[in-house]
RNA sequence: GUGGGCGUAGCUCAGCAGGUUAGAGCGCCAGGUUGUGGCCCUGGAGGCCGGGGGUUCAAGUCCCCUCGCUCACCCCA
């Protein structure tokens, strides 16, 4: 199974190094994601990218397809076994039970996750997620700030063809009721149900409601919800969560079907679908709440909520829809040295220690050949030194953006000279 | 884990029913313009035709195997 040594290196399956300019829309999202969530108050966490894995196995559960067969795991040189973070909630939930940080705690966090699946449209064994997680409280409120934030969020880059689903999966008092009368329900159809799920009822119930197969689907017409089975707290709990997401004006359908796959939620389940995406993974955000994760990870009992974007997913929507199509702000100018490379040296590392954008060419390349890659580096001036400016000290400026005029100012004066043409110099 | 499609220059792809030194566009480099980019012209570099085996006088082209990419199922961001 070891890469055949005789042909280049390659990224490993299912993973992809991204590359300017595409790495640029990475940081606009990013940055753009601090913002929206620092504005409500919510503070990074960086956590490790690995765990023991039994974090994982206790926090989302053996019996989930991320945790059963798809985490990346191996022992380390210790012995202990080590598992790539296949998601962030776990890892969060981790810290808050080792930390306690006061609660609410309200953290954001940017990282990778591994999932060693079959790569496909939108779909990586490493991929990148935003998120929050708000661990300490079980106030609805919670519900709707977090869904507001990650609509608003997406709704930020411009991507527009989404649809929020949302839906409530209740708790420990009235699912297992639900998912038994689901069950008996279900016995009842089972001819109907397609292949893979006919046997597969007396598992998790639930999935069933999620298959896509029209078999399943027209099987399932008609079978009870679970909307309809909350208790009194559950039920309470998830009407004032959407009265605030209709007081707010954050369009939502509800999704009987909607069914999260790790074991962790309760109550408030919410996904994002992006409807652009012509993929079949079109999910680009998903979330909810997780009332016993703590504590079924050794923790105090402490209620929590998120949600998690997927970085590539969302990029994908924004590239269906044309959104996002900013450059990055190019040079404001660009270096010409035609005496040997120690003129520029000393003039970029200038404006550049004055917060101007600069750059130059290397590798002692012809004229014509610089003044080709100031002109592609999109740079506003070329400042051109030859022999005739060094020997009386000036520097030529040329503007490249249409038909450049030029004129020479004393080497002195390029910072002063850069500020006159309206660069500020100061990021 | 299962199935479909595809692997020819850095990129996007031609390569007709197997037949001479494997092509184009874009990109890259150089020159035309011995101090000036964009447009144009000319030239150049760059290909284990994914890898291995087989059929054949002859394989990029046909067959088998293998690796990889891709799309889909399952499931998820």
């Amino acid at each position: 199974m070891d890469a055949d040594v005789s042909t280049e290196p390659r990224a490993p399956t299912g993973t992809h190094d991204v590359l300017w300019p595409e790495s640029w829309r990475w940081e606009e999202l990013t940055a753009s994601f601090a913002r929206q969530v620092e504005r409500a108050n919510y503070g990074l966490v960086v956590s490790p990218m690995f765990e023991y894995a039994e974090i994982f196995r206790r926090g989302i559960g053996v019996d989930s397809d991320v945790v059963g067969k798809e985490m990346y795991e191996f022992a380390d040189r210790d012995g202990r076994v080590i598992a790539l973070r296949p998601e962030g909630t776990a890892s969060v939930a981790r810290a808050f039970i080792e930390r306690r940080p006061t609660i609410p705690w309200k953290a954001w966090y940017v990282t990778p996750a591994f999932r060693h699946e079959r790569p496909q449209a939108g779909r990586y064994r490493q991929h990148h997620q935003l998120g929050v997680e708000v661990l300490g409280s079980a106030d609805p409120e919670l519900d709707i700030e977090v869904v507001t934030i990650a609509a608003d969020f997406i709704e930020g880059t411009g991507v527009r063809k989404v649809e929020l689903k949302v839906n409530s999966m209740g708790d420990a008092t009235c699912r297992p009721a639900y998912v038994d009368r689901l069950r008996e329900d279900l016995e009842k159809r089972k001819a109907l149900l397609c292949d893979d799920h006919r046997g597969r009822i007396g598992g998790n119930p639930l999935r069933i409601l999620d298959c896509k197969t029209a078999e399943c689907q027209a099987a399932i017409e008609g079978v009870p919800k679970l909307v309809d089975s909350l208790c009194d707290p559950c039920a309470a709990h998830f009407r004032r969560f959407r009265e605030g997401l209709d007081e707010l004006g954050v369009s939502y359908t509800l999704d009987f079907r909607l069914v999260r796959g790790f074991d962790y939620y309760s109550r408030t389940t919410f996904e994002f679908t992006a409807h652009s995406i012509e993929a079949a993974q079109n999910a680009v955000g998903g979330g909810g709440r997780y009332d016993g994760l703590v504590e079924m990870m050794g923790g105090p009992p402490t209620p929590g909520i998120g949600f998690a974007i997927g970085i590539e997913r969302l990029l994908l929507a924004a590239s269906a829809e044309g959104t996002m199509h900013e450059h990055p702000p190019p040079p404001d100018a660009f270096v010409v040295d035609v005496v040997g490379g120690g003129a520029a040296r000393g003039i970029v590392t200038e404006l550049r220690r004055a917060g101007f954008r600069v750059d130059r060419a290397f590798d002692g390349r012809s004229m014509k050949a610089q003044m080709k890659l100031a002109d592609r580096s999109g740079a506003d001036v070329a400042l051109i030194v030859g022999p005739e400016e060094q020997a009386s000290g000036v520097v030529t400026v040329r503007t490249l953006r249409r038909h450049g005029g030029q004129c020479t100012v004393p080497r002195s004066g390029v910072v002063a000279e850069m500020h006159r043409r309206g660069h500020d110099g100061d990021e």
